[in-house]
DNA sequence: CGGTTAAATAACGAGATGGTTAAATACCAG
DNA sequence: CTGGTATTTAACCATCTCGTTATTTAACCG
């Protein structure tokens, strides 16, 4: 929704790190200060920066306020991505074509020129 | 390759109009500068921090410095947002799975299930 | 009630950010 | 060398950011 607070909410590495820790499954906010070398406050209003910016959810449970991962915003980055994925993705083109023949029910007995990297790319 | 440097240079509109006009094509500083409200050295700064973002280059000609997207910072965005899809993108696990088997060399003459929204998503 | 635990808020300070104006640099053309 | 154009750098200022400590709110438990 609002890319200018999603993307400096993604700018500091203890707020990804956050993320990161929530893509596993969702969790309280004592959990989530734990592996950081600094106060629960500080963590505290990072969460709220995440939440301000539409990164993550949060919920009550007696005095617990556990957090999870909200699709919105990341959905928003990878939108926004869409007019750049021509400059660093060469399978792109070649892809969507593909895809959009396969939709149109038309099967094509010939694999697409091999090296697909996009979504494969575990490395 | 650092992405709180390239986040942090994504969290300013300026700067994400900057690319916007970039991606259309090479331009220079002067030109660049044209649609905004603010000074030359403003201007000359937002391109600064987009090059140690590793997300635009600039050249020389003459006295001008034309400046052009960089695709490794971008590419680097899209590669952290790989451990996040499956919050959003639902069509992300089916349409791995059929790229992998694509890889392996094995042409499937059946369509996947049909809507896969990824890359065609013009809305 | 009083005590404990979980989390948020308040107040503060060092350092980053984003703009300004004024001056400097780099290149081309006489 | 002189002048003009394009761009960067310097110095400055207001505001935001990220951390701190101290205090407060909220919910549970005996």
């Amino acid at each position: 929704m609002n890319l200018d607070a999603t993307f400096a909410a993604l700018a500091d590495p203890t707020r990804r790190a956050i993320l990161a820790r929530l893509a596993l499954g969702e969790t309280s906010v004592t959990d989530l200060a734990k592996p950081f070398a600094m106060t629960m406050p500080a963590v505290s209003r990072h969460l709220k920066v995440l939440e301000r910016a539409g990164l993550i959810a949060r919920s009550r449970e007696a005095q617990w306020r556990p957090c999870r991962i909200e699709p919105r915003a990341l959905k928003a980055v990878d939108e926004w991505l869409n007019d750049y994925r021509r400059f660093y993705d060469e399978s792109f083109d070649r892809l969507d074509v593909y895809l959009k023949k396969l939709q149109a029910g038309k099967s094509d007995t010939k694999a697409p020129h091999a090296k697909d990297k996009r979504h494969g790319g575990k490395k």
